[in-house]
RNA sequence: GCGCCCAUAGCUCAGCUGGAUAGAGCGUUGGACUACGAAUCCAAAGGCCCCAGGUUCGAUUCCUGGUGGGCGCGCCA
C-alpha cells in the first residue's frame, strides 16, 4: 500500500515539475510515513516542505502541497481524501473498503508473504560467530550466533542470497595454548607432579579432554617430545571443541553454510603471495625486521604488522586473506558480525578492503555487544580463561530455545542487554516471547473450534470482507500490509530487532481485539469474514515468527 | 592522553535515517473470566529526551563544546 501510494505521488510531483508548476530541478526522494496520530490521515508525506526549501522560499509549502494534491492522477481509486496540515504535510486517507483487499496477498502467498525481491538476488557472504574452537560456546556467543541467524533469514526474505559462514580461528598463539594446556592437564591426571600454568585454559573441559586421550591411548605421550605432543593434542582438542560447538549452534537452531578453517588460507603460501602481491602496490612494506600494512593510506591511525619479528604472520594478515578469498567466491557484499569489543579493528579491516581494490561500502559491519548474565538480578561472574562461564548449552537446556533467540533479539544489536536466566524462563507475563506465542496458540484455539462448530476456511473470493469495519479490524489489517516494509527496513539496516518489535506490536493489537469482540458469533456472514482475518492473522504471526528462528506453537 | 559507542518514564529499552501532542514492557494504583485459552485485556499516574550553543520551516535525531558511563588503543585473537 505505502509503495502504491509512493509511486502516485512521485508521478504527481514529477507532473507538477514538467508542467511549471513547481520550480525544482529535480524530484525529491519521496517519503511516506505512517503518522502517529490517526488524525493526520493513514499516511503521510513532506515532499512539499522538501521542495519549499528547495526553492528558497519562492513558494509557501501548503500552496505546493496544494498543487500537488490536485494532480494527483484520479484514475486510482484507493484515495479518500489528501488533507493539507501543519506546516505543509499531505495527510492521505486511503478508502476504507480497500484496507481488506489487502488480505488477498496473505492468502494467496501464505508462508511466503512478507517476502519481498528488494535485494534482486544480491550475494552475500554473512560470516558470524567464529569464536575460537579454544572452548565451548558461552552465553557471550550465543548473541551474535542469533543476530547473525537472525539478519541471514532476513535477508533472504528480502530477496537476497545469503551465505553463512563461520571462520574457525585455528592457528596461532591460542591454539598452542590449547594444545599445551591439554597436555598439562594429561600429565597430571597420570600422577606426574606439574604445576599447571595460570595462563592456560582453566575449564574443567580441559581435563575431560586429556582423560578421553588417556582411556583410548594411554600414557604413551608422556615421555615423548613436547612439542610434537603439543601439536597432537591441539588438533584433538580443536576438532573435539569444533564439534561440540557445531552440536551447540544446532541445538540453538543456527545453521551454517560452511566452516571456514583459518589453516586453509595458508595452504599453498596463499597468505604469502598475496602480501607479495600488495607489495607491489606499495601498501605493504618491509623495515627489515617485520612487514607492514599501510593501513594510515586510508584512514587508521597507525601502519598495521601483518609478519612479525620473528617471521609468523599475525591474525590480521590470515584475515586480509580470508576477506580476499570471500570476494573471490564472487560474492557481491560481505557482512561481519563482531562482538563490539572488537570496533577497534574496524579501520583496518576497512582499509584492507579498499587496498584490495573492493568498494568500502561493499564491507559491512554488524557491531554485538556483550551480554551481562544475572540470575535474579544478580550478575553472575563470566571468564573463559579461568573456567568461569555459562555456556551456551546450559542457556537452552535451562531457558529454552525460543526463550533465549527472543530474549536476545529484543534490543538493538549495539546496544548492552542484561540476560536474566531466571526471568528468561519464567513463564509470566514478565516474559515477551510467550505473548506472541500466546497470540499464535490462542488463534489455533479459535480454529480448533470454528472447525468443531462446522466452520470451512473460506478462500478469499469466498469470503464477505465488508462485514470488517471495527476500527481494531482495520489496524489488524493495516499491521498486517506492514510486513513487508518492516522486514525491508530490517534487511536494509541490518537490524533485526525491527522484527521483534513489530511482532510485539502486532500480538497486542490481536489480544486486544481478541478480549473486546468475538470471532465466533451467531452472526455466520461476520464470523466467516472475522475468521479469515484470524487466519492472516496467524500467518504473519507464523512467517515472523519463523524468521526469528522461535516456534509457532499451537497449544501451550 | 587519543579514538569509537551510549545517555529518553522509578527500571529495561523503542523511536522507522530531520516531522505534527515523545512510545512500549516491567514495576505502582484501580478494574475485567457462567462468552472462542486471564501466559490476556481496560484505565490511571509517571518526562528539562544529560547540559550549553549551532544548522532550518521543524532537532530526541545532524554539527561543535562540555558532563557522566562502556569499550578500544599488542609484533593477542
Amino acid at each position: 500500500m505505502k509503495d502504491r501510494l509512493q509511486t502516485l505521488l512521485g508521478e504527481a510531483v514529477r507532473a507538477c515539475i514538467e508542467k511549471k508548476l513547481i520550480e525544482a530541478e529535480a524530484v525529491p526522494c519521496i517519503e511516506i510515513n505512517i503518522p502517529k496520530d490517526a488524525g493526520h490521515g493513514d499516511y503521510a508525506s513532506n515532499v512539499a516542505m522538501v521542495l519549499a526549501s528547495r526553492a528558497k522560499g519562492k513558494m509557501p509549502p501548503r500552496r505546493i502541497a496544494e498543487i500537488i494534491s490536485k494532480n494527483i492522477s484520479s484514475g486510482d481509486d484507493v484515495l479518500a481524501k489528501v488533507e493539507i496540515a501543519g506546516p505543509g504535510f499531505m495527510n492521505f486517507f486511503i478508502r476504507e473498503n480497500v484496507w481488506s483487499t489487502l488480505l488477498r496477498d496473505v492468502d494467496e502467498l501464505g508462508d511466503r508473504y512478507g517476502a519481498s525481491h528488494s535485494g534482486k538476488g544480491k550475494k552475500i557472504h554473512l560470516e558470524f560467530v567464529s569464536a575460537n574452537p579454544t572452548g565451548p560456546l558461552h552465553i557471550g556467543h550465543a548473541r551474535g550466533a542469533v543476530v547473525g541467524d537472525v539478519i541471514a533469514s532476513i535477508l533472504e526474505a528480502s530477496g537476497y542470497s545469503v551465505f553463512c559462514e563461520y571462520y574457525i580461528n585455528d592457528t596461532g598463539n591460542q591454539m598452542n595454548n590449547l594444545g599445551k594446556s591439554v597436555l598439562f592437564r594429561y600429565l597430571e591426571l597420570l600422577g606426574e607432579d606439574v604445576e599447571f600454568p595460570e595462563s592456560c585454559y582453566q575449564g574443567d573441559y580441559i581435563r575431560d579432554l586429556a582423560k578421553e586421550i588417556i582411556s583410548r591411548e594411554g600414557d604413551r605421550y608422556r615421555n615423548i617430545n613436547q612439542e610434537e605432543t603439543i601439536r597432537i593434542f591441539t588438533e584433538y582438542a580443536a576438532r573435539e571443541i569444533l564439534k561440540g560447538i557445531k552440536d551447540d549452534l544446532m541445538a540453538f537452531g543456527v545453521v551454517f553454510d560452511n566452516y571456514f578453517s583459518e589453516k586453509d588460507l595458508y595452504k599453498d603460501d596463499g597468505v604469502a603471495k598475496l602480501l607479495a602481491a600488495l607489495e607491489k602496490s606499495k601498501f605493504i612494506y618491509n623495515d627489515g625486521e617485520t612487514v607492514w600494512f599501510r593501513t594510515t593510506a586510508f584512514g587508521d591511525e597507525k601502519d598495521r604488522v601483518v609478519i612479525r619479528k620473528s617471521g609468523e604472520p599475525t591474525y590480521f594478515a590470515a584475515d586480509i586473506a580470508y576477506h580476499q578469498n570471500k570476494y573471490g567466491r564472487s560474492f557481491d557484499e560481505l557482512i561481519d558480525v563482531w562482538g563490539a569489543d572488537h570496533h577497534g579493528y574496524i579501520p583496518r579491516m576497512v582499509a584492507c578492503i579498499e587496498a584490495l581494490g573492493h568498494e568500502k561500502e561493499s564491507l559491512k559491519i554488524v557491531l554485538v555487544q556483550l551480554v551481562s548474565l544475572l540470575r535474579d538480578g544478580k550478575p553472575v561472574a563470566m571468564s573463559t580463561r579461568a573456567g568461569e562461564f555459562v555456556t551456551l548449552k546450559e542457556v537452552i537446556d535451562e531457558v529454552g530455545k525460543d526463550a533465549a533467540r527472543y530474549n536476545f533479539l529484543m534490543r538493538r544489536s549495539d546496544s548492552h542487554l542484561d540476560f536474566d536466566l531466571e526471568l528468561a524462563k519464567r513463564q509470566s507475563s514478565e516474559n515477551p516471547v510467550y505473548y506472541v506465542q500466546y497470540a499464535h496458540a490462542r488463534i489455533c484455539s479459535i480454529m480448533r473450534n470454528a472447525d468443531e462448530r462446522g466452520y470451512k476456511m473460506p478462500a478469499y473470493d469466498e469470503v464477505d470482507l465488508s462485514f470488517l469495519t471495527l476500527p481494531e479490524e482495520i489496524n489488524l489489517i493495516k499491521t498486517i500490509s506492514r510486513l513487508p516494509e518492516v522486514l525491508e527496513g530490517a534487511a536494509l539496516s541490518l537490524e533485526p530487532h525491527r522484527l521483534t518489535f513489530y511482532l510485539n506490536d502486532f500480538a497486542a493489537l490481536f489480544h486486544s481485539y481478541y478480549n473486546k469482540h468475538k470471532v465466533l458469533s451467531d452472526d455466520e456472514g461476520k464470523s466467516t469474514a472475522r475468521l479469515f482475518l484470524a487466519k492472516s492473522i496467524l500467518t504473519v504471526l507464523g512467517n515472523a515468527l519463523r524468521i526469528l528462528g522461535v516456534s509457532a506453537p499451537e497449544k501451550m
